[in-house]
RNA sequence: GGAGAGGUACCGAAGUCUGGCUAAACGGGGCAGACUGUAAAUCUGCUGGCGAACGCCUUCGCUGGUUCAAAUCCAGCCCUCUCCA
């Protein structure tokens, strides 16, 4: 596909967040145009979270976009940078992952990301392949490159300045590192996100004092997660995994609050934007229920995944499970040894526990005496209570929960 | 190097002077229930462990001490911040 420049910058604003800057960038276009010649899109990845998410996704698929207009994709895993640590707020600094480690978490980013990603425009590199060459002597010409002032203009730097808290030198080679990343591939385009923002800047300082000249930064919202108000991140555990399965793909979906559908769409989908124009006006409007769209959505995602069929699979499923009250379709077993009943009785509590839905008996008795667990549609609120196992009985904890009791 | 402030549960933050009534106020987050569309908003309950408990065990930076009793008092150590040099 070869679209004029100006059309590719067209297709390429969908969803951004920033571009520093966009005449920058459509002369690059340009110029790549009339060479010939692909531009050098940078991307650089945390070595140590190799679980993708649609948070990452809505970066990674703005590569393809890259790629589908014939651009060249240089994704960069920091495995030297990630001995740094982002300084993200209170992030420490991280352990040091081993270098079997590190080829282990490459192997599994290629796996996740060539889902997106076209493996033919796509170079896989270690940033450790050139940092970890680099002298005391050449890192002090690096950090000269910049001052400390300038440093503290960045917002956590500065917030954490502010209000007292520790800052340690190394955090300030982070940047550094990074932006040395851009100088070493010389990159004409680096995505991200908007948190990225600060260190993109500053690579594009770094490129220039090393006679380059300076790459586009090209920043991505960060996509908020199930809850709706935080980023979607692993550790907060509101994250929708591209690896996930599809019901649960299917349903954390629905969770997302209405506001952010939208927002979804245009992000992590491929659905048109026109269309999604259309959605927007139809929800304003009322002809079109939130839900529905929002059932759209969860079934675009389960498709780019796992395929329609699996998104129809799942959209079947939710709506027996949670609308008609039906079960799932599979139920995770678990499985008793005749050792762990009395008299053919288990303990209520000890049956939530050997579930895997409760990490202790206090927890489970909670959940008992507050009314979310049923036996086979029956309510079980007595937590003293000695249950009767048959085998196949369906455990429910909460909305989401299920397990089959298996007695061998 | 000197002076001062501080380190409390998932997070923030009280409590420390005047030891016990403190598994530790309050807020956030989280979980569960009601209502729904596994949305939002709202209301309610829970939010260290132990097969009841006003019972026992573990938990207020670490180690030790005083005491019948320590988050609270004492000593040493570790860590963070501020100001001075």
């Amino acid at each position: 596909m070869k679209l004029k420049p100006e059309e590719q910058l067209e297709l390429l604003k969908r969803g951004t967040a920033e571009i520093v800057s966009e005449e920058e960038l459509l002369a690059k276009l340009k110029k790549a145009h009339e060479e010939g010649r692909p531009l050098r899109i940078k991307f650089g990845a945390d070595p140590s979270a190799p679980d993708i998410h649609l948070g990452h996704t809505v970066q990674i698929r703005k590569l393809k976009q890259f790629q589908d207009l014939g651009h060249q994709v240089i994704f960069i895993i920091g495995d030297f940078t990630g001995r740094i640590g982002d300084p993200s707020g209170q992030s420490e600094t991280r352990r040091q992952l081993t270098e079997e480690e590190v080829l282990e978490n490459a192997k599994t980013y290629q796996e996740q990301i060539f889902k997106i990603l076209d493996p033919d425009k796509t170079k896989l590199v270690l940033n450790s392949s050139w940092l970890g060459k680099l002298t005391f002597a050449d890192v002090i010409e690096l950090s000269a490159k910049y001052t400390v002032a300038r440093m503290l203009e960045r917002a956590d730097f500065e917030k954490r300045y502010r209000e007292n808290k520790p800052i340690s030198i190394h955090e300030f080679l982070y940047p550094l590192a990074q932006g040395y990343d851009s100088v070493a591939i010389e990159a004409d385009v680096e995505i991200g996100g908007t948190d990225q923002k600060f260190n993109f800047l500053l690579a594009r300082v770094l490129q220039r004092e090393y006679g380059q000249e300076a790459q586009v930064a090209f920043m991505m919202p960060l996509l908020e997660g199930l809850d709706g108000v935080q980023k979607m991140s692993k550790s907060l555990g509101n994250y929708i995994g591209i690896n996930e399965d599809p019901r649960e793909m299917y349903g954390k979906t629905m969770s997302i609050p209405d506001e952010l559908m939208l927002r979804y769409f245009e992000l992590v989908t491929e659905v048109p934007m026109q269309e999604i124009q259309g959605m927007r006006r139809g929800l304003e409007s009322g002809s079109l229920h939130p839900r529905d769209v929002k059932m759209r959505l969860a079934r675009e995602i389960v498709r780019l995944y796992h395929g329609t069929g699996a998104a129809e699979a799942a959209e079947r499923e939710f709506v027996s499970i949670f609308r008609e009250g039906e079960l799932p379709e599979e139920i995770a077993e678990v499985i008793l040894s005749p050792g762990d009943l009395t008299n053919g009785r288990l303990w209520i509590v000890q049956l939530v526990v050997r579930a895997g839905m409760a990490e202790s008996n206090s927890q489970a008795r909670r959940l008992v005496s507050q009314g979310a667990v049923r036996i086979d549609g029956e309510k079980v609120t007595d937590p003293d209570l000695d249950f009767p196992v048959r085998d196949g009985m369906v455990l429910r904890v909460g909305k989401r929960n299920f397990a089959r009791i298996v007695l061998p």
